[in-house]
DNA sequence: ACTAACATGTAAAGCGTTACATGATTTA
DNA sequence: TAAATCATGTAACGCTTTACATGTTAGT
C-alpha cells in the first residue's frame, strides 16, 4: 500500500470548511508563518530539511526548532491547505520520507502575513542580565565571570553568523536571508561590545564603593 | 505563633514533603527566579506592586509579565516555602491586598540560582527581522518602512530606559538594576543603528539589481 | 564497536497569554 | 460620567519543550 507512484498525496481538503461550522479561523501563529516562509524560498523540503535550514538561518534571531515542532506545524499547515505532502521511497531501506510543498494559498498567505503584519517589539529574553541585575546576591567578580563568557557565547555566534552569511553569497534567491544574517553578524558584535562597556561600568561601581563620600555632590 | 495582628499568614509548609513521596523537587522555571528576585530587593509587595516593578525594569531585557502569571507565580513560590503572605486590610473598603515576603530559604535558593545557573545565550524572537528575512515576499519599499517603524520603537525604548535608570539614581540598593538599565538604553540604541546598517544594505542591494553585471568578478 | 546523521512521529507536561469576573476609589 | 488605578483571582487555550519510540546507513 502506502505509494503506488511514489505519490498518494494527502491532506488537501483545508480552506473551504466541509461541516456546518469552521473548523478553524483563528489566526496562525508566528511559529507557523516561519515554517511557511522557508517553504517559500524551496520547492520540497522534508521535516528534517527544514529543521536545518531553520537551524542555519532562523536560528540567529527567531527561533530554533525541536522537531517535534517542526512536524505538529506542518500538519496544521496541511489542514490549512497552505502546504501539501507527497511520500518518498527511499533507495537504501531507509523510512520512507515526507517532502512538503508551498501551495498557492500557502505562498498568498505569507505574503499577506509579511506585508500586514504589525511591527512589533523584539521579544528578548536575557538571562545573563537578569542575574547582573540581581548582582547583591553575586559573589565579589562573579558578574564579570558571568560577562565574559557571555562574551565568548557572542563571539561564537558572530562567527556562525559570518560562515551561514558567506555560504548564502552568489545565491541570488537568498538575498534577503544574507542581509539578515549580516545583520545578525553586526548583532551580537554589539552584544559583545555591550558587555565590554558593563564590565567598564562594574570597574566603576566598585570604584565608587572603595572611596565613598565622593557620591554625586549636585544630589 | 507567626503574627497575631492583621497577620492570617498562609501556606508555609513547603520545604519538606508531608506525604511518603517528594510533591515537587523541579527546579523552578526562570520567571519563578525573576519573582523572587524582584522580592529580594524590597520588604513587602503585594502582586500588583510586583507587576509594577517588573515593568518598570524586567520589561526592558527579560519579562513583561501578566497579573495571572505574577499570582500563580506567587501561588508556586508559597508551596515551595520561598515566599510567605499576610492579608492587609485596607482602609478605604477596597480589597484586601495580600503582601509577600521572601523567606531566608527563598533568599538562600535565588541566591544559589544567580550564582551557579548555567551561562546561555539570550532568546531573541525578532519579527521584524524575520519579515526582512521573507523580503523576496514585499513590495518595493516595504522593506524600508518596517525598518523606520521598528527604529521608532527602538527610540521609544531608549528614552524608557533612560528616564528608569534616572528614576534609580542615589539608591544604593538599585546599583545592580541601574547597571542594567543603562545596559538595556544602550541595547536599544544598538538596535536602532543596525536598523540604519541594513537599510544601507538595502540600498546596495537595490543598485545593484538596477546594474546587474557588476556581480562580484571573483566568484 | 560506537557515534552521528538520516528520518518521523506520539504523549505528556509545563509555560505563558488572554479572556473573564468583580468591585471600590480617584482623577479628568 | 467616563476612564484610570487599585486589587486579586479563575478558566481556557495554545505554544513549546522533553521524553519516548523506532530503525538504517555511513563514517571513525
Amino acid at each position: 500500500m502506502r505509494g503506488a507512484m511514489a505519490q498518494e498525496s494527502r491532506g488537501t481538503d483545508g480552506g473551504a470548511p466541509k461541516g456546518g461550522r469552521t473548523p478553524e479561523r483563528r489566526p496562525l501563529p508566528p511559529t507557523s508563518w516561519a515554517v511557511l516562509g522557508l517553504l517559500s524560498f524551496e520547492q520540497e523540503l522534508s521535516g528534517y530539511d527544514l529543521k536545518k535550514w531553520a537551524d542555519w538561518s532562523l536560528s540567529f534571531f527567531y527561533w530554533s526548532p525541536s522537531f517535534s515542532q517542526i512536524y505538529s506545524e506542518l500538519k496544521r499547515l496541511e489542514g490549512a491547505g497552505y502546504v501539501t505532502s507527497r511520500s518518498v521511497p527511499q533507495a537504501t531501506g531507509n523510512r520512507d520520507k515526507r517532502v512538503y510543498s508551498i501551495t498557492e494559498a500557502g505562498r498568498r498567505a505569507v505574503r499577506e502575513w509579511a506585508r500586514g503584519a504589525a511591527v512589533e517589539p523584539p521579544v528578548l529574553k536575557h538571562g545573563v542580565m537578569l542575574r547582573i541585575w540581581l548582582g547583591h546576591l553575586l559573589e565579589a567578580d562573579q558578574a564579570r565571570d558571568i560577562l565574559r563568557e557571555h562574551q565568548a557565547n557572542a563571539d561564537k555566534m558572530v562567527h556562525r553568523a559570518r560562515l551561514d552569511a558567506e555560504g548564502a553569497e552568489g545565491e541570488p534567491s537568498w538575498a534577503y536571508p544574507r542581509l539578515v544574517l549580516r545583520w545578525a553578524e553586526r548583532y551580537y558584535e554589539a552584544e559583545r561590545r555591550l558587555a565590554e562597556d558593563m564590565l567598564a561600568d562594574l570597574d566603576e561601581l566598585a570604584r565608587e564603593r572603595e572611596a565613598p563620600g565622593h557620591g554625586e555632590p549636585g544630589a
